[in-house]
DNA sequence: ACTGTAGTGATTTTT
DNA sequence: TCACTACAGT
């Protein structure tokens, strides 16, 4: 067989790792160092060298896009599609094994996936039927207790409720009242799905000797990533039957705080007997400048596994490093690069501003809309989270499964029918005293005349409407079902009748969810299945991107958790201040401010050419200015690599003036001798190379001027000076 | 059921 | 600062 095409174009650590035995291996995979390609290459190799059959092939990734890209690849690859081979999420392929198999895992047939927003009022509901004061129990925390026990392996009944403080036993006590409810309304959220897989395995040993003799091999993209629960099930489906390939990097390990257990790379080799290791540490990505920047800062981190990324490419251009004296100058002078760059011919979309907390986007945003810069904001809202959509997809999660209360909840008084608080509190009550949905609650209740007369009408009308509607649309075609279902349900005119602008995109999103429907294409199951129930399991798991495509070619904005795996040619990394990057509520733990690091390795790793690093030196945060240090990262690069980008002076005549008595506070009105300028309210001062750098504003005006200490400590001696805009 | 306001709290978020 | 929430008043 002519596996040339397999292994052409791979250097020598990607072909050993294409080509090892069907053991188990560990490639340790730098940035750049062509993963993927590496993953793909050694699925063809599998199928064309060692024989293997597609249907024996499980691929597992963390996200949709990365299992669409390795599917479209492999594809292209090997010139044929095979939908028998297992490509997908970790969530993913939980879902179709409990969907498969879901009398063993003791669900009903229709169960509903909760997505986290339903969690999260779900939980809310639960607690206050507990009554747990808000303030002193946040849902927000009592979800992520419950998602954090859940990527453990522990249920409710697992915790002792004996054991342990007032906090856990409440914890616990709401756990176990939410697992009711999500098993009342056959409900199961993400941390579930993992889990209930899981316990398959655990509790059907049948099915799980079932699935080692179908695979042949499991490939793992982003092992550094995975966490307790999901280690586990690929460990227990393993076992000593199915060989692994795992795929990761540790150095780019920044999901610690989601449950991602970095020690699974290190445990791999303990529990899969004999891995054998590759390490791909050659970069086809970045220049040497920007690489060994990177690898300059990751060396600070203890317990790494060791690898050194290198390339043969070219020096390149340093990184250059810009102080603003706030967050405004800083966004002036990226938006000030990019319109240059743009100007000589760069694609915007090839330029990347990379943030560390999304409310740094905004005063980004402002200065490239003043400057007509088109760009695009990755994360936030997603298509099928919006309010909207989620309306829609509730009556629709309705026609499938009655019983489905984060559905009800959401919708049986939206748009408004004169169903009131007290009437859902009445069969919030009614549901848990008889340990029945909401729907069988009001259903009953309607029945029983339990209700005031006009309550009584107004919920008869929600179920005639859920009726008629499922009626109306058991012979329909998906895409003319949500049409309908949209414009019978009142929702378009809900939202038409709602002020502003806000409506009417309301209305375009519940149209664009139609057009979504028409070239939806069910998944292939093995089994028949609605299309309908299909289409909802695919909105609850792949949430679609946030923005549809636009054209334009736009400068890219991200945080720098989403730029994980993407490239750029330029990226300016901004905001790299003490505080912020790393972050003030990680630099206290060893743990914590390494995943920071990490994150900074990640940042400087997207850049292929030319990476700028900037920060603010006071920065308008929650109300109030803050003073910032240059981040230890940027300190942790060697200055070889690095230029400092510094503004200009005009003058350069030396001049003095009073040292203020504090210099780090703001300080009143002085004026500097023959300069025309005087001191503002805000003055901040920082280190870099030779002398202190102070940045004024103040009566219109703002300056930033370059002064030395003088002998006796009482003077600033100014040596330059530059006039910046008014602000 | 809508509207105004007072209070609060504020990283990152693949599924 | 700002955006979201809860609740009180109409």
């Amino acid at each position: 067989m002519d596996v040339s095409n397999i292994l052409n174009n791979l250097n020598d650590a990607q072909r050993d790792a294409v080509t090892g035995a069907l053991d188990n291996m560990l490639v340790l995979a730098g940035a750049g160092s062509g993963k993927t390609r590496v993953l793909v290459h050694r699925i063809a190799w599998l199928i064309q060298a060692e024989g293997l059959s597609p249907h024996q092939i499980l691929a597992v990734t963390f996200t949709n896009k990365a299992a669409r890209e390795m599917r479209g690849r492999i594809e292209e690859l090997l010139g044929f599609t095979n939908r028998s081979m297992w490509v997908g999420t970790f969530h993913g392929l939980a879902h179709r094994l409990l969907k498969m198999h879901w009398r063993e895992a003791k669900l009903n047939e229709n169960f509903q996936i909760l997505d986290a927003d339903d969690q999260l009022r779900l939980v809310k509901r639960i607690a206050k039927q507990l009554d747990l004061d808000e303030s002193h129990w946040p849902a927000r925390q009592i979800v992520g207790f419950i998602n954090a026990q859940k990527d453990e392996g522990r249920r409710a009944a697992h915790i002792d409720p004996g054991q342990g403080d007032m906090y856990q036993r409440t914890m616990v006590r709401v756990y176990t009242a939410y697992e009711e409810a999500c098993e009342r309304s056959g409900m199961v959220d993400f941390a579930e799905l993992l889990l209930r897989a899981h316990e398959l395995w655990l509790y059907h040993p049948e099915l799980l000797q079932l699935y080692r003799q179908r695979f042949g091999h499991i490939l793992v993209d982003e092992f550094q990533d995975t966490n307790t629960i999901q280690y586990a099930w690929l460990r227990v489906l393993a076992g000593d039957a199915v060989s692994i390939t795992a795929v990761g990097d540790d150095d780019q390990s920044i999901y610690g705080w989601r449950g991602a257990k970095i020690e699974n790379i290190q445990q791999f080799s303990r529990d899969f007997s004999d891995p054998k290791i590759v390490r791909l540490e050659q970069n086809y990505r970045s220049t040497s400048n920007i690489l060994n920047a990177a690898n300059a800062v990751i060396a600070n981190n203890a317990g790494r596994l060791g690898k050194e990324l290198w390339t043969e490419g070219m020096e390149g251009e340093k990184i250059d490093f810009y102080a603003g004296f706030n967050e405004q100058d800083e966004a002036r002078f990226v938006v000030d690069q990019i319109l240059r760059a743009v100007d000589d011919g760069m694609a915007r979309s090839d330029i990347a501003i990379l943030y560390r907390s999304n409310a740094q986007s905004r005063v980004m945003e402002e200065a490239l809309i003043r400057s007509n810069v088109p760009y695009r904001i990755y994360g936030g809202q997603r298509f099928y989270d919006r309010l909207e959509i989620k309306n829609a997809l509730a009556y629709m999660r309705l026609l499938v499964n009655r019983h489905d209360d984060a559905a009800i909840e959401r919708v049986i008084n939206t748009p408004v029918r004169g169903i009131g608080s007290k009437t859902i509190d009445t069969m919030r009550e009614y549901a848990r005293d008889h340990g029945c949905s909401l729907w069988h609650a009001g259903s009953a209740m309607v029945v029983n005349k339990l209700l005031p007369n006009r309550a009584n009408s107004a919920l008869e009308a929600f179920y005639d409407l859920i009726e008629r509607l499922d009626g109306d649309t058991k012979e329909l075609e998906l895409a003319e079902l949500a049409d309908h279902v949209i414009t019978v349900s009142g929702l378009i005119e809900h939202h038409r009748k709602e002020k502003g602008e806000k409506g009417q995109a309301r209305i375009e999103n519940l149209e664009e969810l139609v057009s979504a429907c028409k070239v939806y294409e069910p998944s292939n199951d093995e089994e028949e299945r609605s299309v309908l129930a299909d289409f909802l399991d695919n909105a609850a798991l792949d949430a679609g991107e946030a923005q549809a495509d636009e054209f334009e070619d736009s400068v890219q904005l991200m945080t720098l958790h989403s730029a994980k795996g993407l490239e750029f040619d330029t990226v300016f990394m901004v905001g790299v201040e003490e505080g912020l990057f790393p972050h003030k509520m990680s630099v206290s733990e060893p743990g914590r401010l390494e995943e920071e690091r990490r994150l900074c390795y990640v940042g400087i790793t997207r850049a292929m050419r030319k990476l700028y690093i900037t920060m603010a030196e006071s920065r308008r945060m929650h109300g109030s200015e803050t003073y910032n240090t240059p981040s230890r990262f940027i300190k942790e690069i060697p200055t070889e690599y690095l230029t400092e980008i510094r503004m200009q002076a005009k003058v350069s005549r030396p001049v003095s003036f009073s040292r203020p008595s504090s210099p780090s506070a703001g300080f009143d009105d002085y004026d500097i001798p023959d300069t025309g300028i005087s001191l503002g309210q805000r003055v901040y001062h920082s280190i870099f190379g030779e002398g202190v750098v102070i940045n004024f504003e103040g009566q219109g005006k703002s300056a930033r001027v370059q002064v030395n200490f003088d002998s006796e400590g009482s003077k600033w001696l100014v040596l330059a000076y530059a006039k910046l805009q008014a602000i």
